[in-house]
DNA sequence: TATAGTTTGTGAAGGAATTCACAAGCCATG
DNA sequence: CATGGCTTGTGAATTCCTTCACAAACTATA
């Protein structure tokens, strides 16, 4: 099978989230028009994304919502449960902890860890904040899947290090620094300031930009 | 001048921010290798980036740091302030407007707002919560650049509408939506339901793909 | 001033993602 | 069961983005 681009996954999600939206108001089926409306992209494009998976609908009417969902879950691998550990216990680390949204579609958070002794012990809801000093220990030991990087940017390379050694494979980096990891370790990074970079930039070139998204 | 890619501004973001750090520590030159290695592209794509902007560089020896820095703030329209206001009071607006970096960067955090009754009128630093049925009337009167959308996503389509209709045209959305709005207004998403679910899809499918960013 | 060693800036080539456009297939109706 | 109206699935065309490759320009050294 061909490599999927990143945008398509990142799209696949988009839909998914419609979709279940739309199974549990009691939508029958849905269009590849209708979709793309609501995933702010076009229907050829819509097509094109699920075409690569298979061929889930039907001429002239399409796509089933129910089975449409359960198959997006399965490609994006939702039908198990992920182990998440979140590292850094500041503001936002607190904020995505406590979230219970993760927990809801299957991103179970097993444990938090911060470098600060007067956070360690601390807890909240049924999770106690872990030392940072026992992370290669606990990951060998607990395998957990993902990691949730909520440290300052200048701790995050080293401790992103530190857990690829022990055997992670997937990390979603908050940190502002773009971080320098073997290949076959999967990195997402959500950078507000680059997102408001964007914004800024926008706003000034107005004039000489047309629209983005 | 041409349509710069997004993915140029992005980039450009991600240099700035390498560049910053080595003016404070001092460097004085910064080759486009230097540059890309730091910011995980190639220095082909380094000075492709650059060149859409103008000569910045010299042959022979690099980039003045910066010179470059000065150069790319302005690029990105962060030589002004810009007015930002958050919309939800919930556990993510929290973190975000008590958050520090912004400010330092040139997003003054003017206002919050919250729906809820009971968060309406509390302070965090030296910011009051207002409630979100002024929001429009603030808006017209207080000319905000950039809104922050942290609301639940039943309720951002319609919030991120009023703003729009009150003049707002730069929209960081952080709910799990995508919203539909005039071409002339920006927005950018950060979803991190989107960004686990891409995790999800690469540890599923690791032996299928490469390696990805 | 000449030469060796770098590194930029940029057309051209190549590759990747999106959009087009239409045949194939399905439903509803009479 | 034939016809009209839709909508999918997909090669081909197009647009967009990245990488290549090299002349031009700079520094350092002798």
């Amino acid at each position: 099978m061909k490599r999927i681009a990143d945008s398509t996954v990142r799209r696949l999600s988009v839909y998914l989230r419609f979709l279940e939206d739309s199974v549990t108001r009691g939508v029958q089926t849905i269009s590849s028009e209708e979709l793309a409306r609501r995933g702010g992209t076009t229907s050829a494009q819509v097509r094109k994304d699920l075409s690569f998976f298979g061929s889930f609908g039907k001429r002239g009417l399409g796509y089933p919502a129910a089975e449409l969902t359960t198959s997006l879950r399965d490609i994006l691998g939702l039908d198990k449960e992920w182990r998440v550990v979140i590292i850094g216990a500041g503001k936002i680390g607190t904020a995505l902890a406590q979230y219970h949204g993760f927990r809801q579609r299957g991103f179970n958070i097993i444990a938090v860890y911060d470098a600060d002794a007067r956070k360690v012990g601390s807890k909240w809801d049924d999770l106690v904040v872990r030392d940072i000093r026992d992370v290669e220990a606990d990951v060998r030991a607990e395998q957990p899947d993902i990691a949730v990087l909520t440290v300052p940017g200048e701790e995050a390379q080293t401790v992103a290090e530190r857990l690829v050694a022990a055997g992670l494979k997937a990390i979603l980096n908050f940190a502002p620094v773009q971080l320098q990891l073997p290949a076959d370790v999967t990195v997402r990074h959500v950078n507000m300031a680059m997102e408001l970079e964007g914004l800024s930039y926008a706003l000034t070139n107005r004039d000489r930009n047309g629209e983005m998204s």
